[in-house]
DNA sequence: GAGTGTACTTCAACCCCGCTGCGGA
DNA sequence: GGTTGAAGTACACTC
């Protein structure tokens, strides 16, 4: 189909022809012949990389032209929604406004309000309908990417109560991979369904054992023994290669192995290019490692990198000064970086139950990443068998069918925090009321029989109305009470808030940090770290040397929850550490965590943290003890002792800075204002940027020679993520 | 004949990912 | 359940 032949509005066909795109794939031309331009909704489950974007863009953008209203685009990862968003800013030329919104930046509400597309993680989504945010009510298409994760033990249930939510509201649109059962999906969402195999560029996939390469089709080829082999053929071709294992320290293992075979390769000017590249990296333990692999012109990629230090790398990748990529499956969901071969050594991967199978569905997501459109004709995945049987491999990965979608709604976790937000935050005010919206689910669809899931609801609303979240009132209607009404907008697990409600005499008796950041460890919404065997005993003389303060007691070596505990306690000390100003190196290495694994354990007891001050200003709260909250909230916020508290408010003052300014005498807010510039500078880590900006928020003129030297006010509108990203 | 280097075998420890709140001059 | 680095072992070689 010609675009030109679209029926669409002119304007949508000329934006699209100005990509350089005059024909559809077929695909493409099929999802929109489903009705789906009339307002019919649609499933569309077809290869990454295949066109589903443009699909929804032309939908998305036809649809707000003639009809005014709101779009909203649902993703699963934070770095997707800023991907799909830079994307879809260049609609902004036909007047439409298109914003993110995640956890990470920006808040509620009435800003949205102002904007047409709004592209925003599920759980993000989810948390502005709870807060009732009057602009849902123009949300008139709701495109729900990635809609296979309805399965996803953890989060599935969200995905599923947001297009529960919005079914016969508003127009649905969903993305999926290939899965088992997409007719049951489209009953459900009474939508058209649009499956299909085509990819733009070619997939060859084959298996990989002991130097045969066989072919899906059967052609074989000879390569040596080693499967490194495979990476270094591609590399000498010319193209990369993406390379997936299931553990972090094989990721870097890997890399650095076959950093050294790669390096070969490469020109005099990559290797300067790359030097460059690895310069830019900070000093800790994890990034030397990356720096030693980059000289070779590879790179690992996992959950343990920073943000800043895997964007790095997956751009170098897309640019080709990267050749390979060694990574944990972190990169076969998220954002978009195909490349010319993949190559996927372990098909196992540990979990709690053991050692179990890595679902097709997943596996063919990362070979979906093989072959560049526009660069390659065809791509390579390769699945590398070693401990497996080839022929098993070949007839489970290759041959086979993607598992089938199964509701995650009765996962007691997420199913407690969904009835909560059901009855306090959507009006909900029976027990039949309830009910009656759990038929329109997914599982009630796919089950028919909704009295299992109907016992659980009733077991769930017991432990509301006992815990004082909801009440009932003389007709047995369920009446919302703050605490349960706070705890569903914060977001946090019931059981959390429970948690927290029991410890507030305890806390109030002996405020103290390593108390409450083991209670805040050991919520369910926290993610702990584990303590190794040979760091026990530590833990553990630790948690006795400071029994005084905690508000649990420490259980006994058989108790089941003695090895969680001990987690805790670790994430208590790493917590308490850092609000102690100790070095981030330090702490990685005393640890053995990576940037990523802290930078994660900060976010989530900042919010936590939040959560709890919150909750606690509903009890009757002691002026002193909430202060003292509130001050121990931002030490954990800047990492910072409490004499430095003032300093951090200061723009562009960390932890670092501030303790830097401290030493020198600066003490107070008043101290530097006071200040010459020229005893400012002198300060480590304080530039003329720094002193720019700290002289504008106290509304102070800049001494002429400088402020000369120095304008540049880059104002730029709140709450867009232009604002965030830079 | 003790010390050192090296190649090899055992052995226990360890094991992917991710989202959510809110408001400040 | 399988990989991995570290500890342990055996053995040859050097001074």
């Amino acid at each position: 189909m010609r675009v030109e032949e679209l029926p669409v509005d002119e304007r949508v066909k000329k934006v699209v022809l100005e990509r350089g795109i005059e024909e559809l794939y077929p695909p493409q031309a099929e999802a929109l012949k489903s009705g789906v331009l009339k307002g019919r909704n649609l499933v569309l489950a077809i290869p990454t990389a295949s066109g589903k974007t443009l699909v929804s863009e032309i939908v998305m953008v036809n649809k707000l032209l003639r009809e005014g209203g709101k779009a909203v685009y649902l993703v699963p990862l934070k770095a997707l929604a800023e991907e799909k968003y830079r994307e879809f800013k260049e609609w902004e030329k036909l007047g439409l406004r298109v914003a993110a919104t995640t956890g990470d930046y920006d808040s509620t509400d009435e800003w949205l309000g102002r904007y047409d597309i709004i592209v925003a993680t599920a759980e993000k989504f989810d948390s502005l309908l709870r807060h009732g945010a009057r602009w849902i009510d123009e949300v008139k298409l709701v495109v729900a990417d990635e809609v296979h994760l309805i399965g996803s033990y953890d989060r599935g249930a969200t995905l599923e109560m947001i297009l529960t939510h919005m079914l016969g509201k508003a127009q649905i649109l969903a993305l999926s991979a290939t899965v088992g059962n997409a007719e049951e999906l489209a009953e459900w969402l009474d939508a058209a369904l649009v499956m299909s195999d085509w990819r733009p560029v070619q997939l060859r996939k084959g298996i990989f054992h002991l130097g045969t390469l066989v072919w899906e089709d059967g052609k074989v080829e000879r390569y040596p023994e080693n499967w490194y082999s495979l990476v270094t053929d591609a590399v000498k071709r010319g193209k990369g290669a993406l390379v997936f294992v299931n553990t972090r320290r094989s990721a870097e293992k890997e890399a650095l192995a076959l950093s050294k075979l790669v390096s070969g390769y490469l020109t005099k000017p990559e290797k300067r290019a790359l030097e460059r590249l690895a310069s830019e990296l900070e000093d800790n333990p994890t990034s030397e490692k990356l720096k030693r692999a980059l000289k070779g012109g590879v790179a690992f990629h996992h959950a343990g990198l920073s943000r800043a230090e895997r964007t790095l790398i997956e751009d170098a990748f897309r640019e080709g000064l990267i050749k390979v990529i060694t990574a944990t499956p972190t990169l076969s969901a998220g954002v978009n970086l195909p490349s010319f071969r993949v190559i996927i050594r372990d098909t196992k991967r540990y979990s709690n139950f053991g050692w179990v199978d890595i679902p097709v569905l997943e596996i063919q997501q990362m070979m979906g990443r093989a072959g560049r459109p526009r660069y390659d004709k065809f791509g390579e995945a390769i699945i590398v068998a070693r401990t497996e049987e080839p022929g098993k491999l070949m007839e489970r990965y290759i041959r086979g069918r993607p598992e089938k979608l199964f509701s995650m709604l009765a996962n007691e976790q997420a199913f407690r925090s969904q009835v909560l937000a059901l009855i306090t935050n959507f009006g909900v005010s029976s027990f039949r009321e309830l009910i009656s919206f759990l038929e329109r689910t997914f599982y009630a669809h796919q089950r028919k029989d909704l009295s299992s899931l109907e016992y659980k609801a009733k077991e769930v609303v017991y432990f509301l109305i006992e815990n004082e979240f909801v009440d009932l009132d003389l007709e047995d209607n369920f009446m919302p009470l703050p605490f349960g009404k706070r705890t569903s907008q914060l977001y946090i697990d019931p059981l959390t808030a429970k948690k927290f409600r029991d410890t507030f005499p305890a806390i109030e008796r002996n405020p103290n940090p390593f108390g409450i950041f083991q209670l805040i460890a050991s919520t369910p919404d926290m993610a702990t770290l584990t303590a190794r065997r040979r760091e026990m005993e530590d833990y553990l003389d630790l948690a006795y040397e400071l029994e005084g303060e905690l508000y649990a007691s420490i259980p006994y070596y058989e108790d089941s929850r003695f090895q969680g505990f001990l987690g805790q306690v670790k994430t208590a000390k790493v917590l308490l550490d850092w609000i102690n100003e100790v070095p981030e190196a330090r702490i990685y290495e005393t640890y053995s965590i990576d940037p990523g694994d802290l930078y994660r354990i900060l976010e989530l007891a900042d919010w936590l943290m939040y959560s709890l001050i919150e909750l606690y200003r509903l009890f009757e709260p002691k002026a002193e003890v909430l202060q003292y909250l509130r001050d121990l909230h931002l030490r954990l916020r800047h990492g910072v002792r409490e004499e430095l508290l003032e300093l951090v408010k200061l723009p562009n003052i960390g932890r670092k800075r501030a303790r830097a300014l401290y030493n020198a005498g600066f003490r107070s807010q008043e101290d530097i204002m006071r200040a010459k510039v020229k005893d400012l500078l002198e300060v480590e880590g304080i530039g003329i940027k720094v002193v720019e900006g700290l002289f504008r928020y106290f509304g102070v003129e800049m001494p002429g020679e400088i402020k000369g030297a120095t304008k540049r006010s880059g104002r730029k509108k709140r709450g867009t993520l232009d604002a965030f990203l830079k």
